[in-house]
RNA sequence: GUGGUUGUAGCUCAGUUGGUUAGAGCACCAGAUUGUGGAUCUGGGGGUCGCCGGUUCAAGUCCGGUCAGCCACCCCA
């Protein structure tokens, strides 16, 4: 119309771009969770983004290829994208396992995507950040998973979580011997919103979406109702499953996990035997597990998962038993936020450095090298602007110190160290900034 | 995908029943202050009112569509 054909710069639904004050946190979480998984010799793995369509629909549920992002690439082949990080994982061990062998443990931190429509908190483009344990039944992998949990949260300096455990075995079991065995799908879906939506509408959708009778419902709800202490639960959940071998065996496994997890000095009712934990995915079939903020509990579970008995039974004849959890990473930050644990910074780096005297470069950048040397992050400022204007640009990014050196510093080897958060400043000898800089850091 | 709701400067918003050159605060840039930031004062830059179309002499304002955000359903992380 005008002329002007310039184009409009936007981001797509449910898409985001990240600016460096989300971004470092939102790294840091990922590095945290890293670091957690490596100390438990989980690996890290990654796949492709894309994977041939059939791969993806194999298992499919209407619901996720509804979700799925799908097209034909350049070739004509009809290809998806990734929209979580445990199919990925189920073609890639019946590809390789053979090669890896088991035990395997993995890690995977990387991005998903579903077409489904956004609100707050949920986006098309996601991470999650995955671990499994894959190739054994042992329940000291469900105990190690929950350990990661724990330490994970602990990493986070989340104080105040709790993560509730279940095991599938139980409700299974006691399905059955309700009549519901076939209709188990619907019924612990409906199951898995007891805390969110109420008992009364709960028992509601299990009777029109399950076709379950109201009596059915009620004794459901009844079970997953029982509460207390672990012991207590325990004792009830005995009584409830007296005879039922399959049920009774989820109740054994249970106790057993929590007492291992006390073992290894988990504190006491930080995992807490919860029977209402269904989790709505239909392949879990022993422990499972959700974690929340004691702060937040309407923010849902920030760290979820549990035991399936045939990861890739869609790809391999080899019957691959695992056990895992993910850690909801955007859910999390947004709490984080909420529960100000996150402080909001624009740089990653620690020091800065003003381009004060305009003759002296080389200086300054071997300074910032020999700071670099002990570790600590530094930013050297592009331009020989007025010192005012310069530390405004340091105080606004964020940074704890600033080396300053002007013509008078040089002339007597020495520099000023000052805190931009009181203001005060040192001055100390050029040879002794790093060691300087890394006592006031540590402070 | 369905329903509801919102959309004016980088951000938060104002803008009378449609009526001339669309405002404020914060932020940004410059100066007061040619070696010391977060305060103050002065000045400055920045908007085709999300986008497209319609009604009208006249649209930020009314109507339709579209895109995007938020909320609920669905499902989940």
């Amino acid at each position: 119309m005008n002329g002007s054909n310039r184009i409009e710069p936007k981001t797509l639904k449910g898409f985001r771009d990240y600016l460096p004050e989300a971004m470092i946190p939102r790294e840091w979480l990922i590095d945290t969770a890293r670091r957690v998984y490596r100390s438990y010799g989980f690996s890290p793995i990654d796949t492709p983004a894309l994977e041939y369509l059939e791969i993806l629909t194999g298992k499919g549920s209407e619901e996720t290829d509804k979700q799925l992002y799908k097209f034909q690439d350049h070739g004509g082949r009809w290809v998806g994208m990734r929209f979580d990080l445990t199919v990925p994982l189920a073609r890639f061990a019946a590809q390789h396992i053979a090669q890896l062998g088991t035990p395997f443990k993995r890690y995977h931190i990387a991005s998903v995507w579903r077409g489904e429509n956004t609100q707050r908190g949920r986006y098309r483009e996601f991470m999650q950040c995955d671990f499994d344990t894959i190739g054994t039944h042992a329940l000291a992998a469900d105990i190690e998973t929950t350990l990661v949990i724990h330490d994970l949260f602990q990493a986070l300096q989340i104080r105040d979580f709790t993560i509730k455990v279940n095991n599938r075995l139980v409700l299974t079991g006691m399905l059955e011997l309700f009549g519901l065995a076939e209709k188990a799908t619907p019924i612990l879906r409906a199951l898995d919103k007891l805390a969110k939506i109420g008992r009364e509408k709960v028992a509601a959708e299990m009777v029109a979406a399950a076709g379950a009778t109201p009596e059915q419902a009620d004794r459901v709800l009844q079970l997953s109702e029982i509460s207390g202490t672990n012991d207590q639960v325990l004792s009830q959940l005995g009584q409830l499953v007296e005879g039922r071998e399959k049920a009774q065996a989820g109740v054994a496994k249970l106790a057993d996990l929590v007492s291992a997890v006390l073992a290894a000095g988990i504190e006491n009712e930080r995992v807490r035997i919860t029977p209402s934990i269904a989790r709505g995915l239909d392949y879990y079939t022993g422990t499972v597990f959700e974690t929340f903020l004691d702060k937040l509990p309407g923010i849902g579970s920030v760290c979820s998962g549990g035991r399936y008995d045939n990861l890739a039974g869609l790809y391999t004849k080899e019957e691959l038993p695992g056990i895992g959890a993910s850690l909801g990473l955007d859910r999390l930050l947004a709490a984080l936020e909420e529960l100000q644990l996150v402080q909001k910074v624009g740089t990653p780096a620690a020091v800065f450095i003003p381009f004060f005297d305009a003759n002296r470069l080389h200086d300054y950048l071997r300074l910032a090298a020999q700071i670099r040397a002990v570790g600590v992050g530094v930013e050297f400022y592009p331009e020989p602007k007025k010192l005012g204007q310069q530390l405004k640009y340091a105080d606004r990014r964020g940074f704890r110190l600033a080396v300053i050196a002007g013509e008078n510093e040089f002339a007597a080897s020495t520099c000023q160290i000052k805190d931009l958060a009181t203001a005060q400043s040192t001055t100390v000898p050029l040879a002794d900034v790093p060691k300087a800089i890394v006592e006031q850091l540590q402070r």
